[in-house]
DNA sequence: CCTAAACCGTACAGGTGTGTACGAGTTATT
DNA sequence: AATAACTCGTACACACCTGTACGGTTTAGG
């Protein structure tokens, strides 16, 4: 987790603060990701350092998470974002290579969700939500043009049932009823049919 | 909420007594549903109860949440089979009855899962979640062999994705974004489509 | 009407978490 | 080498929640 910096830094920090936030935030990460009920002696202890140190860095709790899902959100653009990249293929079959893309990112953070949903609030995390949320409808409307995607239903909602379909796949996973491996199968599929023109 | 006792009573309980634990469980069921982080102070204030009164009737946060949940699929239950008396319909026709039926039991209720979730554990959950659970997998077996539902996908995965979407949907009209009265169309149109075989 | 059941408020014990204060030690950087 | 940045541990203040104990009061029901 080199880049583990997120905004513009007016303060030069000196070269081991630096690596310690981003110790701090990769064990956060890792712990908010998988375990429940987090607390932030929890994040210092797992990273070696004094509680103190850790609220130098991030003031309150709420400011971590916040940094974490910041991360995650800008990890999950650039990941789309490189399946994205040859500009009109059929938008069905560049939907197929972005859920694959979203699904290796989401599968990592399962937890982290319901966490931010529930001390950060939902419209907050719904704003963070925004860019990649927009990169999926933009490419939902262009499948619409080529006809390739339905037309009889709100694109707002069919977005989400894609988001909601990869995070519950990854809930199965963790539940041990799904293996990692064929949850895009499925996903790409179920997904491949809903979205489709109906008969 | 007059049916509120769940199990055998083992102990007759005086009349004051019987209407206060569906004073509790009713007060409860509304605020665990639509609130999140609620205390059992909560409760007994919101209910007109002492706390110790709550305390005497359920022996811990722990009895009631479960109570909780246990009446509402007890409730979902009945709604369900409400609607699958006729035996040998056409399945997806009974699923969209389903469908319907299990909206309006999820409409309410919303934010309990959550609660349940993280406070009881998901195996917990899912064995409560079983029966019902069964239920639609017994439609969308038979739907199979009618061949109006698709074979290529294990039908546990199914099933989930019946479920996941309902509950998605009101997690939408929780957050503004999709109107009461529209949801069960959307639901109906999508999972539809998501179950129908591939072309 | 009388007893036992059920209620009330208050108080206590124990736990967990967040955020801050302080003084002293360590390390990077110039 | 000297300074400023950083870190450490400990301790404190505060808040909140759960569960229990106690003594007094109301109320249902035979």
């Amino acid at each position: 987790m080199p880049p583990a910096r997120q905004d513009e830094d007016t303060s030069p920090r000196r070269a081991d603060a630096e690596r310690n936030i981003s110790t701090i935030m990769a064990t956060a990460l890792e712990l908010f990701s998988t375990n429940a009920g987090v607390s932030m002696a929890d994040v210092a202890r797992s990273a070696g350092l004094g509680r103190v140190t850790v609220y130098a860095h991030f003031p309150s709790r709420a400011a971590l998470l916040q940094a974490l899902v910041r991360h995650s959100m800008a990890q999950a653009e650039q990941s789309m974002d490189a399946e994205l990249t040859d500009g009109d293929a059929p938008a069905d079959r560049m939907l197929a290579r972005v859920i694959g893309a979203t699904w290796r990112v989401l599968d990592r953070y399962r937890k982290l969700r319901v966490h931010a949903l529930s001390e950060l609030g939902s419209e907050w995390l719904s704003e963070q939500h925004d860019p990649v949320f927009q990169r999926v409808e933009k490419l939902i409307a262009r499948g619409r043009e080529q006809g390739v995607f339905r037309r009889d239903q709100p694109i707002g909602w069919m977005v989400t049932v894609v988001f909601s379909l990869i995070h519950t796949a990854g809930d199965e996973v963790e539940a041990g009823r799904l293996s990692s491996g064929e949850a895009p199968g499925l996903l790409r599929s179920t997904l491949g049919s809903a979205l489709s023109p109906p008969a």
